[in-house]
DNA sequence: ATTTTAACATACATGTTTGTTTGTATAGCT
DNA sequence: AGCTATACAAACAAACATGTATGTTAAAAT
């Protein structure tokens, strides 16, 4: 039954897409292995022939996942630092409306949200954990260059506002996956983050605003 | 070897309390109930006499956890409209202190976090579910209080405050659970909901302030 | 054309976890 | 005092998942 390299291959990404539906589906460590084999079409033989386990399995779907991100963060050098901030939230906009419309994402981040990572799966966790340190110095460092030249509002500091920015796209997503996708997570993200980059702005001098706000009642 | 009633409850307590930190250690689906019963110094036949099996006895872990978050939202109705925003912030401080010093429910949490609720555990994440969407429409019922008589600012509406609030506590809970609280939630969280709080309110017209903010370039 | 080897399927051996059953000593009731 | 239900421990059986070993076929290599 030898196959050709180029269906080798095919069989290959057959079981990693077939992992990421039954993962999904069960959960990591629900899941068997012979339910991804069936799921895919195959034995656990193959399985097998193509990773040495399960922990292997689930660490090459998580790498097939790729990380636009870090390049992004890092242009933000090139930018005045009168742009900075509506940079980082056309930055995080795109990230969310990406998210949005990638199921294959929503699936793998799912999966990384609702597995345990008990024992052999650390390496996961950490790298995940690096990952999102990075991210955070390269937003706090935007927020600084924007702070240093007075673009940032006195009630913020960089880092409470890179902080703020982080949880709040955090736990929108979380609620988000975890909880069946029940609201626009493309609208209600860019809604909350005009709202909370307004914020971070200097304040704009604005009596009639203001004396709007109290006529309201 | 039959015990008195009370050293029955007692062994029973001590098996939620093994099954608390077990799965708290390896994940509910990596922690085998022999692993619980050695930890509490039974067999797995006490734990069988007392729970009808693993699910059944996450279930009464996850109900012995209290929940007193409720009514302390019901008693926003007391409040002047004009104090609503600060004691939520009030309110969301003092749950986040006793979350940084209840290891017992950072435990909780932390399980519930991981936990992959594959198939049998379902009733437990709609219950959370619901649980949740209480306090948000409680959270957003005491914004609109305050809204409707002009204490939220004009950036702001009771819907949106309400999930940016909810979001960014959630997200930093989150993080300091799952990464191995690496930074003082009480201080952090303050410090965050601080600065949130102050741009929910309208804003004082401090030409000084706004001024100082460019003057700091 | 043969040989080799890649790409699996099949079968098996093993350890693990679960659920149940049986045994047993004693607390509490009569 | 005797009976019975309780509160477990210990043993057992079955299912399940994993890993490995072996078989089989066809694609490459020679």
């Amino acid at each position: 039954m030898r196959r050709t390299k180029a269906e080798a291959e095919e069989t290959r990404n057959s079981i990693l897409h077939a992992a990421e539906r039954v993962f999904y589906e069960k959960g990591v460590s629900n899941a068997t292995l012979d339910d991804v084999a069936k799921a895919a079409g195959v034995t656990r033989g193959a399985i097998y022939w193509h990773f040495s386990n399960k922990t292997d399995l689930f660490l090459e779907l998580y790498n097939s996942v790729s990380l636009p991100l870090e390049d992004m963060i890092a242009r933000d050098i090139e930018q005045p630092a009168s742009g900075v901030l509506a940079f980082i939230e056309k930055l995080t906009v795109d990230w969310l409306d990406e998210l949005a419309s990638d199921e294959h994402r929503q699936r793998i981040f799912t999966i990384l949200l609702r597995c345990s990572y008990g024992g052999d799966l650390m390496p996961v966790l950490e790298r995940q954990q690096e990952v999102d340190d990075r991210h955070v110095a390269s937003l706090e460092s935007a927020f600084a260059r924007a702070g240093n030249e007075g673009y940032l509002n006195a009630n913020w500091t960089p880092h409470s506002a890179t902080r703020a920015l982080w949880w709040m796209v955090g736990g929108l997503c979380t609620e988000w996956l975890l909880f069946g996708r029940r609201f626009d997570l493309a609208a209600e993200g860019r809604d909350g983050l005009k709202r909370l980059f307004a914020s971070f702005r200097p304040a704009t001098i604005d009596i009639t605003a203001s004396a709007d706000v109290h006529s309201m009642a």
